[in-house]
DNA sequence: CTGAAAGCGCTTACAG
DNA sequence: CTGAAAGCGCTTACAG
């Protein structure tokens, strides 16, 4: 690998020259001439960890997420690579794997890479990644720190869907949620309560989806799932874990039960029968959370600001049938 | 950020000497001592980057997928991260998205960055790679460049597909394959032709998944999907959306035709009917990989060594029919 | 418009 | 066991 020194020679200039050339810096004519011969003849690419250590900067923002099996984490992943690299920088996507530790050593590596910013859709770490002042913004999961958020409107998509199934005719109303319970879900989960409450429905009953096990829907009440009509779960794999443990004891969706997912998967419309669900803008989640962090960056203050984007309830055939 | 020279000062010692405290080296107890007190009071953290530009090397190696919708590549990587991170490296997910382009900024990216190795699932850019004379291995879809490959058989895949649907009863097979074919695929598609062949059959009718288009199937010689009653998709996802297709058109699987894909993502077992599938060992897969490309940053000569992983037939609802 | 020089934060022979 | 010094490949005031 030749370096800027070898082109410098190589052209008859100095290696000032050559990074004035790289960095839009006053160049004459000739000696740009010159430069480009050089470059090209050496093959020579600059060397970002040089750059880096010289810049204190390395225009790469790290997007750290609890998942990759979760398809909505890829999908986000692939909006902030989409919007960051139109703006010049690269992404390098950090898999927590929901391990606290694991994300403190992300967190610890970005940061002495010099990592221009981090995008976090973990809600984990809030003080760490506060203490190490790089700029930071959370999206979808809250860090509890005030730094800028990007989120979809979980809280009216609960609500939403808990009009959609009385609309529908459902009585018995139960919700299905992760066994830790982000932010994201908490607010599904109050909206479709809070919708029902106000209905002078029930409180709708819980249950959990075991994320560990083949698609295992627990309920600390012993309660059978069977018993409800019509069901929210908090993700669409939750969802489908829940239509297929239905099937499993012999009550069909939509026949005898509704359901409703949330985040429009792409898995959602293959499905069969294919799943209404809540549609998050996912894009437009990583596009804002990558604009917001760019601002950041650029010196901004952006303090509790928070995005919230609106989501839409895409009807399929999981309640597309009417109980009675 | 307090840098190795403040550590230095506040220990009374040389930066040498903390240095060595780092890597290993003779420091005396009362130096180790004193460091030790010193790293605390400051909150010190090695800076990589420095480091990475003196040793010229990162520990870093590299994984480049074609795509991270598809949940067989964030598998995949759950599993070189593993591996990598027990032996000291870190591994960053490069998602070139089909693009060419895209994959050699990648792959220029991680070279001069002294990345230590890469691990490549693209099948593309062989060439580029070579020339960069950093350590390579492929996994799934070949280079062409005689890089060390971790592949499952897939012909044998293939095979044991048609014997399968052989054995249920089906006479007119059908396989869905990608619109560009990577060696993979290939040879999942010999193996099914070749045994199909051999025992006598036709051969079976080519039709290709659209992935832009929402579960669309498509065959240049216009011929219906529905006709067959043996169908065989490259991968899951293709498998489902085959199903899907079939379902639009009032054919049921598996009472009408059979289903199998391949690779066993999470939702085969979740969809319904729950899909027959060829599982491949993903994980040890990326383990091979990960374990071949640190042998060859440790010096050892791998050209031309190629892993071939044993696959086998999962047998779920959809072939759980008889066709008669 | 250009070059010499210092500096980014570390590592590593080389003396001692 | 330890320190002074050079070097990794770049960038950037500062003179000129």
């Amino acid at each position: 690998m030749s370096t800027m020194y070898d082109v410098a020679q190589q052209a008859g200039v100095s290696v000032a020259t050559v990074s004035r050339y790289f960095n839009g810096g006053y160049v004459s004519p000739a000696a740009r001439e010159a430069i480009d011969a050089a470059v090209n003849v050496l093959a020579y690419k600059p060397n970002r960890i040089a750059r880096t250590l010289s810049n204190k900067s390395s225009q790469i923002i790290g997007l750290v997420v609890p998942s990759v099996t979760n398809p909505f984490f890829p999908e986000l992943a692939r909006a902030v690579e989409g919007e960051a690299s139109r703006k010049g920088y690269q992404v390098v996507l950090c898999n927590a794997e929901g391990s606290i530790e694991k994300e403190k050593a992300f967190i610890d590596s970005l940061t002495s890479s010099f990592a221009s910013g981090i995008i976090s859709s973990t809600g984990n770490c809030g003080d760490y990644y506060e203490k190490n002042g790089i700029p930071v913004v959370s999206v979808d999961r809250e860090l509890g720190t005030g730094a800028p958020h990007v989120t979809s409107d979980n809280y009216f998509g609960g609500k939403i869907v808990c009009e959609h199934l009385l609309e529908r005719g459902c009585q018995k109303l139960a919700f299905i949620g992760a066994s830790v319970e982000s932010t994201s879900q908490r607010y599904r989960r109050e909206g479709f309560f809070d919708k029902a409450t106000q209905m002078g429905l029930p409180m709708p009953a819980l249950f959990t989806a075991d994320e560990t096990d083949e698609y295992q829907i627990l309920n600390k009440e012993g309660e059978q799932l069977s018993v409800y009509d019509g069901i929210f779960a908090w993700n669409d794999f939750a969802a489908i874990q829940a239509i297929r443990s239905l099937h499993q004891v012999g009550v069909n969706v939509p026949q005898q039960a509704l359901v409703v997912g949330f985040d429009d998967i792409h898995i959602a419309k293959l499905y069969t029968p294919s799943l209404s669900t809540v549609a998050q803008p996912i894009y437009e989640m990583g596009r804002a959370a990558t604009e917001l962090l760019l601002r950041q960056i650029a010196g901004e203050k952006l303090q509790g600001v928070t995005y919230l984007l609106s989501v839409s309830l895409i009807e399929r055939e999981t309640t597309r049938h009417k109980v009675v």
